[in-house]
DNA sequence: CATAATTCCAAGTGAATCAGTAGGGATTTA
DNA sequence: TAAATCCCTACTGATTCACTTGGAATTATG
C-alpha cells in the first residue's frame, strides 16, 4: 500500500514547479539537486508528466519545464494518477473492471470501494496550489 | 497503490471466518475452494493471523481455523496491518521513520499524511462483523 | 560559430518483491 | 490404520522498482 518513487517524486517536483512559476522555465538540474534525486531518473518522470499535458518543456540552455497551467487547476491526483495509474487497492475496484467474478455482490468489493473513494477524495481536492500555500504558511 | 494478494485473500478468508462463526473449525480447503485460491498459499498467510493472535486453529481431521475472538472486534485494520504491514503511502509517514531529512517542514509529507489518515479512517472503522451484516442484508 | 546547457529518447540492469510451488512432518478423528 | 487436517521450511519464475548508460537534438551565450 505503499506509492512509488514515480508519484513521489513526481509530485515533489511538481510542487518546485509551482512554488516558482512565474520565474521562467526551471530546469531539471535544479530539482534533483534540491530533492536529493537522480536528475535522469526525474527526466522519465517528467516526461510522462509532459505527454500528458501537466507540464511544458524548453529546450536548450536556459531551459526546463513550467507548469502548463495555474497550480490551482493541478491538483495531487492528476500527479499521482498520471505516474502510478489509477489509485484502486484491488483490481476488481478500477474503472474498466470487468464483472468481478462468481458472485454479482462481493463484500470485499466494498471495502476497497470505499478505501478508494478515501484516498481520491483527499488527492482530488488538494491543489499544487494549496501545497504552495502550506508551504508559504509554515515558514 | 495496489494491496497485494496477501490483504486481499487474507480478508476474504478472514470474512468467511466470521460468517461461519458458530459452525466450528473451518478447513482451509473449503475457503482456498469457494473463493478459488492455493490453499498451500492462503496457508501461510492464515499462519501469520494466528501467530498475531487473530484465529485459532484446531488440528487432525475435522480441524480448521476459527475467529478468536468476535467479529465485531476484529477491523479490517487489523488484518491488512498484519499481512501487508503498515499502511502508509511513503516511508516518511511511517510509526517509526527517522526524522524526514533536509527540510524539518515537507509539504509532500502533509500530503501522505492525509491519504495514510484517510485509509486508516476507513479500515479502522470497519469489522469483520460490519462485512457480514453488509453481506447477509445483500442477499 | 563554438560551446555549454539543457531537453529528448531508447535500452539495459541488479535487486527486491510477488505469488505462488514443492515436499514434507505432526496431530487428530473416524 | 487411514484420512484429513494443520504446521514448517525452502525454493522459484515472473514482474516491478529504481535506477544507469549512452547518446541525439535544440537553443542561448560568448
Amino acid at each position: 500500500m505503499r506509492l512509488s518513487t514515480k508519484g513521489r517524486y513526481g509530485l515533489k517536483a511538481m510542487f518546485e514547479l509551482a512554488l516558482h512559476s512565474g520565474e521562467g522555465p526551471i530546469p531539471l538540474k535544479d530539482i534533483a539537486e534540491s530533492q536529493n534525486i537522480s536528475e535522469h531518473y526525474l527526466e522519465q518522470l517528467v516526461a510522462t508528466l509532459r505527454r500528458a499535458g501537466y507540464v511544458n518543456s524548453v529546450r536548450g540552455a536556459q531551459g526546463g519545464y513550467l507548469l502548463s497551467k495555474a497550480a490551482k487547476n493541478i491538483t495531487v491526483g492528476d500527479v499521482i494518477r498520471c505516474l502510478e495509474g489509477q489509485i484502486a487497492p484491488a483490481e476488481c475496484v478500477m474503472e474498466d473492471a470487468a464483472d468481478c467474478n462468481r458472485e454479482s455482490y462481493c463484500v470485499t468489493q466494498t471495502v476497497w470501494k470505499k478505501i478508494r473513494d478515501s484516498v481520491n477524495e483527499v488527492i482530488d481536492n488538494t491543489t499544487l496550489q494549496d501545497m504552495v500555500d502550506d508551504h508559504i504558511k509554515n515558514h
